[in-house]
DNA sequence: GTTTTTTTTGCAAACGTTTGCATTATTGTT
DNA sequence: AACAATAATGCAAACGTTTGCAAAAAAAAC
């Protein structure tokens, strides 16, 4: 094809009559070089649409400037990774990583049955980890971490961990949820979600403050364990219903995608949203205002969180040890429930 | 850290007293090597888990195993990328690539200000790209397909370019929806969608043959362009009925965020779907029957999609010729429309 | 027990950068 | 004008694989 004889930096060092060294000093913008030289050197380079071979270049520099991104999936494949919050953090990481001038490889937990440090960073794929959620399976991760291979993880800070966790502060989250629910009326409030999920569980322990410290007593009755899935959500809600009737006012869910499971097994029974029973998600992902009724949740800020997860892992290529970061979250009030 | 001196294949052949190149065979399982010794060194390898480095291997074959997948998002940055079904095919496309043993460089639109053809494949970054969404601005892919760089692109396959597209057959898929409502007794049907979006085009047309076919005329005002998001389409629909009241009663939606979007501002006035107004989006995603109603929608099916698009793309890495490919698509009858 | 054939291994040269050190060109100082 | 100090460039050795070709070892043929 096209590629017949590429361009490389010895021939365009012939070119410009210098040195490979000028040229490759040139084109990194070293100021060892004069920078007439330089500007010359470099326009000449994008004249002849020349680009450096980054396999050259990490094997000469050991750097690949690659960050691998790792979804961590729990095992019931397909849904999942349909998971909208999910697919944002990849995106807010993919725009954090390229302005600091990395570049983003995409997994997901399936892929290495191996290792995963060995995989990617003995490897010389990336210099380094990011894992998109703890789940229920942190065996992986904790392989990775030992292996001391620069790595972040999203997921819940507060689970004291070998390695550094960035996340929102999810039991505050569930906290803040309940206490709203419980602000705006609701006496039986259900909390639905895994309680085995890592970041779940915090959520799960927040609601379980909340309804204490208001003298509110708990009742297994109104623990509704169920996959992070709006599928599983929509049957598990239909099922409690038809099973005990309509036993809560209220619902802590712990996603956004398990609130609308929740939402669409309700509104088919014509239960009032939120004046029979009110909802709170939490994510805040995208469509949650566009939802009927918008969904009132936890706001997680992504942005941010990507940004600071980037930090966090070009400290640890600079030997620095990476700490834990606790994310703030955002209670947004919509029209899932009541106004207080 | 521990990659003080990382073993090397070098180290691994003094361990095992062979030669490198022995130890190289051996881990790439050529038969040139005697099964035994193969097997050896490869137990060998996994015991000290050793791992190539690719930078180097790569710079040695000259090729890289990666894609790169580029997000083609259109201007307003923020909201397209939170679209559950360019994600989706981004999840799909990551299984289908590792299955033929790739990896997925992932990457948007905005990234590159340079020519992606040099970026990704003059560098040496990646063997091959595939892009996500024609949208509107086509130049750069034009230009990348001009430098004859290995390039699949995911989006409207009748657009008859220069390079290999693979899609849903669109315009079938804008008919099927129209015929839909026509045939469940809608008279003035909307399309909502923006017509000058490769893929909505194709979709508009569709909708228009489908209008002249079962003789219902066309009326400009009935075509109500909009950017492909919800909240967009949810202040189009608004103020289309501040104006105008209910002139309508189906709207054939360019996609399920703009369904959602539509559904909720019809919703909030009280309006009932499907008796009042049907709607028919486009993609199925996966909470397109979570929605209350459920979404009658056209289902493109991503994950054969995906599969296509990576065959088309492994075929130009050997010298073939890809050609565009036509996905079929396929009506899901849900209750946002009546039922036959 | 040679010779021929086949199988298995090793040698050494790439692949295209980067970078410590040596060298040359330029400027400043006396 | 000679020397010192500084700035700008070049030399050449890596980085860790893969692979054509030669060589050695084993098997087969006579």
């Amino acid at each position: 094809m096209a590629n017949e004889n590429k361009l490389t930096l010895a021939g365009l060092a012939k070119l410009a009559g210098v040195s490979t060294s000028t040229v490759s000093r040139a084109l990194n913008d070293n100021p060892l070089i004069k920078k007439e030289t330089r500007e010359k050197l470099q326009a000449l380079a994008s004249e002849n649409n020349f680009s450096l071979n980054r396999a050259a270049s990490r094997l000469r520099t050991q750097k690949t400037n690659v960050v691998a991104v790792i979804l961590n999936l729990t095992d019931n494949t397909d849904q999942s990774i349909s998971d909208p919050f999910l697919l944002k953090v990849v995106g807010d990481l993919n725009q954090a990583l390229n302005q600091r001038g990395y570049e983003l490889l995409l997994s997901n937990s399936f892929m290495a049955t191996q290792d995963w440090a060995n995989y990617f960073i003995g490897s010389s794929r990336a210099d380094g980890i990011i894992v998109i959620g703890q789940g229920k399976s942190t065996e992986k991760i904790e392989k990775v971490a030992k292996s001391n291979a620069p790595l972040v993880v999203w997921g819940d800070p507060k689970a004291h961990a070998n390695y550094a966790v960035v996340g929102s502060n999810n039991e505050l989250g569930g906290y803040q949820a309940t206490e709203h629910l419980i602000n705006t009326g609701c006496k039986r409030i259900l909390f639905l979600g895994d309680p085995e999920h890592a970041e779940m569980s915090e959520r799960y322990k927040g609601y379980g403050r909340a309804l204490k410290e208001y003298d509110i007593n708990i009742s297994d009755e109104l623990t509704l364990a169920c996959d992070i899935t709006s599928k599983v959500a929509y049957e598990k809600i239909g099922d409690l219903i038809l099973d005990k009737g309509l036993s809560f006012d209220g619902i802590v869910a712990s996603s956004d995608m398990v609130a609308l499971g929740a939402l669409k097994a309700l509104k088919e029974r014509y239960i009032s949203i939120p004046n029979d029973v009110g909802i709170v998600g939490f994510d805040d992902i995208a469509m949650a205002e566009l939802f009927h009724p918008s969904l009132t949740t936890i706001k997680q800020n992504t942005k941010s969180a990507a940004k600071i997860m980037v930090e966090q892992l070009l400290a640890q290529f600079n030997g620095e040890k990476a700490k834990s970061v606790v994310m703030d979250i955002q209670l947004i009030a919509r029209n899932s429930t009541r106004s207080i």
